[in-house]
DNA sequence: AAAATAAGTCAACATGACTGACATAAACGA
DNA sequence: TCGTTTATGTCAGTCATGTTGACTTATTTT
C-alpha cells in the first residue's frame, strides 16, 4: 500500500487549477456551508476507515475478521445478549452471523446456552477469554477516540455526541441511545491520553 | 429486517439487572469516562451505518454498489485526477478499482483521457451524467450530516471538524486535509434544514 | 393438536476487497 | 540509443462478509 507522496497532491493542486476553469461556474468563495458538508463527510469516511482499521492486524492474526469483533464487541457490552438480540443491533441476517458466531464459540471467545424462560433462546456470554480480547481490540480505538475527543475542546464531547446521535437515523436513535447507555463497564484502568 | 422492539431492549434491561452482579466489580458511577468512549465508539459505529446506507437503494438500481460511489464522488470532487491518486485517496488495489471503475465509465459517467505531461496517465472526469448521479447520491447524507451538525449546537461544527480529523491517522492528517480543501465546489443550491 | 417461533443448517450468490502474474506503452537515465 | 523503470490494464483466483431461499428441530403459544 503506498504512500500519497507530497508531489501526487501537489501535482493535483496546480493540475487543478489549471482544469477547474471549466468546470467552476461560481466563485469558490460561494458554497462555503456546501463544501463543509461534503469536506464532513469526506472527514467522516477517512475517520472512519482508520477506526476500523484498527484492530485488523489482531484480527487476522487469529484468523478473524471484522464481523467477529463485532459480535464480540456486543456480545461483551451485553451478556446474556439473545441470538436474535444480536441480528436486530448488527442488521445482518442469521446467516452470516451464524458463521461468525460458531467460529466464536468454537475457539472458545463467547459460551451460550439455553434461555430458562424460553429453552428455545440461546444466550450468549463472553468467556474470559472473549473479554480479554475484546478488551484488546476495542482499546486502540478508544485512544483514537479519546485523542480525538481531546483535539474536539472543552465541550467538544458534548457537540460530538449530539452530531453523532443525530447522525444515526430518527427512528432508531431512541433505541441506539438506550442500547448504549445500558452496556456492561469495562474492568480496564481508565485511559488517559499521553 | 425485524424492528427492534421494545420487549427486546426491556427484556435486555431486566436481564442484565439480574445478570450483572456477577460481572461488575465496580460500581457502575466509576468509568464514566470509558463508558463515553464506547459510546462514542458506538455510535459511530451506528452512525457510520446509517450515514452510508443512504444511497444503497439509488445504487442498487443502478447494479452499482459503495465502491461505484466512492469513485465516482471522489473523481467528482478532482476532475483530472489521476488513476493512481485515485488508487491513493481509496486505499485499494488497482484490479479491486479497474473493476468498478470500468463500469463507470462504460455506462458514461465517468470519463478518461491520457495525460499530456505524461501519456502513460489517465485523467479521469466525471461527464454531467456522473455529477448528476454523484450530486444525487450524496444529497441525503449531506441533510443527514446537516441535521447533526445543527444538533451540535452553535459551536457544535467546529468541535466536530478537530473530531474528525484527529480522527484521522496523524500520517494522513495533513493530506486528508489538503485534498478535502481542495476539492471542487458543488453546484447546487445551498441546502437549509427543514 | 396445530400453529407459530427461535435458532440452526445447507446452498448458492453478490460485493468488494486481496494477491500474483503478465503485458503494453511511455518516460527516464546512463 | 537502449536498458530500466513506471503507469496502467488485464487475467485469474481467493477471501470476508453480506444476501436470499429453503428446510429442520425443539419449544412455546394458541
Amino acid at each position: 500500500m503506498t504512500d500519497i507522496n507530497d508531489h501526487s497532491l501537489s501535482a493535483l493542486k496546480s493540475r487543478r487549477a489549471n482544469r477547474d476553469r471549466g468546470f467552476d461556474d461560481e466563485p469558490r468563495v460561494k458554497a462555503a456551508s456546501d463544501s463543509d458538508l461534503i469536506g464532513m463527510a469526506e472527514m467522516l469516511f477517512f475517520a472512519y476507515r482508520d477506526f476500523i482499521s484498527d484492530p485488523d492486524t489482531d484480527l487476522s492474526a487469529l484468523g478473524f475478521g471484522r464481523a467477529h469483533h463485532r459480535v464480540l464487541h456486543f456480545v461483551n457490552r451485553h451478556p446474556g445478549l439473545r441470538v436474535a438480540d444480536l441480528l436486530d443491533i448488527l442488521k445482518i441476517t442469521k446467516q452470516s452471523l451464524g458463521r461468525v458466531l460458531k467460529q466464536l464459540i468454537d475457539q472458545g471467545y463467547i459460551a451460550q446456552e439455553a434461555g430458562q424462560a424460553d429453552r428455545r433462546e440461546r444466550l450468549l456470554y463472553p468467556t474470559e477469554r472473549g473479554r480479554a480480547l475484546a478488551e484488546r481490540l476495542i482499546t486502540p480505538q478508544l485512544e483514537r477516540i479519546a485523542r480525538a475527543l481531546q483535539a474536539a475542546g472543552a465541550n467538544g464531547d458534548q457537540a460530538v455526541r449530539d452530531f453523532l446521535q443525530t447522525m444515526v437515523g430518527s427512528s432508531e436513535r431512541a433505541r441506539v441511545a438506550d442500547l448504549i447507555a445500558h452496556g456492561r463497564e469495562r474492568n480496564a484502568k481508565r485511559w488517559t491520553p499521553s
